[in-house]
RNA sequence: GGUGUCAUAGCUCAGUUGGUAGAGCAAAGGACUGAAAAUCCUUGUGUCCCUGGUUCGAUUCCCGGUGACACCA
């Protein structure tokens, strides 16, 4: 039966190398599933594999996309699954994927269901009462067109409640209508690989690579994509609190986010404080990575 | 050397008119079906610097000590 190996892990543990490795040694491709270095724009922020080590072996979906275009899981599981079909097709047995953007790995191993993507205007709509009114307003919305929805959905989350009502309004259909498919089976085997440090050695490499980053000129990397940061593919660590940096070296006033859970962190004074705010933002996201995937039974967990 | 101020959670500090204490940050745990590096939820026991005194009771008041800071010499 042939094989696609899947090389996870928290931000900054080692992937890129070892997943290198990997794929040498079957001879496979590396299939990049990680949600930002697929933006062509982003480089430094996004730690893309180095030139070298793309020449070493061909990787997929590393900057392919633009960031003017929102890209998303659906879009992913389509794409990945058409290129790892086509690949085992030539006659790869095994198949290396490499990345940390767990809900995409998912896509790929069960499947999303058959859920409409979104609407951008309908969503702009939403997203701004989200602002001006609050979660409740768009709550009570969703509790009239969808009560089961309501009651499942995480409802404090804002951002969930506007992609339920979205879909709701888009299709008149309940967004919980669409969530009963099981899940979806693949033809070929699946083995996750999930690489770990001990916490302290894991915060010790996101610290230096923050500096090395910055280092390799982030900063202008961040002034040059300034005009795209209202894009989805700007909400990243690394970009978000340059942008903060650039805005109070132009004078602009601090303004907090209305959403975020970083409401107090006040104005960014200096390059050192965003790289304080940059650190603190990649060790908050190691975290969520590793509770996304300890619930995972499958994958078998190697400390390296 | 003298005078004054301060000493409380990993950090910055609040507070207890004397009944053993709480915010922000850090940190930890969790959720997740087309924004996922996003977004959201939960979690606060610490010799209240040390010794002695007053008191039913001291982290709080008093004496002394230690340390930090400021000012004066």
């Amino acid at each position: 039966m042939k094989r696609l190996l899947i090389v996870l892990g928290p931000t900054a543990v080692g992937k890129t190398d070892y997943s290198i490795e990997l794929a040498l040694k079957y001879g496979s491709p590396v299939i990049s599933c990680d949600s930002r270095q697929i933006y062509r724009e982003m480089t430094i922020g996004t730690a893309v594999p180095s030139a070298s080590q793309l020449s070493a072996v061909k990787h997929y979906f590393i900057q392919t996309e633009s960031v003017t275009e929102l890209y998303t899981a659906g879009k992913y599981e389509l794409d990945a699954m058409a290129l790892i079909n086509r690949l085992f097709g030539e006659g790869h047995e095994t198949l290396v994927m490499a990345g940390g953007s767990g809900f995409y790995i998912d896509a790929v191993c069960n499947g999303l269901d058959d859920f409409p993507p979104a609407d951008l205007q309908l969503r702009e709509s939403l997203t701004r009462r989200l602002a001006e009114e609050g979660v409740e307003s768009l709550r009570l919305d969703l509790k009239r067109l969808d009560p089961e929805s309501y009651s499942s959905i995480d409802i404090a989350n804002g951002q969930r409640v506007v992609r339920a009502l979205e879909v709701c309004l888009m299709t008149g259909r309940k967004f919980s209508s669409f969530k009963t498919s099981p899940q979806k089976k693949r033809d070929f085997a699946i083995e996750k690989i999930g690489l770990t440090r001990p916490r302290d050695v894991l915060y010790g490499r996101i610290d230096r690579r923050v500096l090395q980053m910055i280092d390799g000129g982030l900063v202008d990397e961040a002034r040059s994509l300034l005009p795209y940061r209202g894009y989805a593919a700007l909400q990243t660590v690394g970009y978000k609190e340059i942008f903060a940096y650039l805005d109070f070296c132009a004078g602009k006033e601090y303004r907090a986010p209305v959403s975020g859970q970083h409401k107090n962190d006040g104005p960014v004074t200096s390059v050192d404080r965003a790289i304080e705010l940059i650190q603190r933002n990649t060790r908050h996201y190691a975290k969520r990575q590793l509770s996304y995937w300890r619930r995972d039974r499958d994958i078998v967990w190697r400390e390296i």
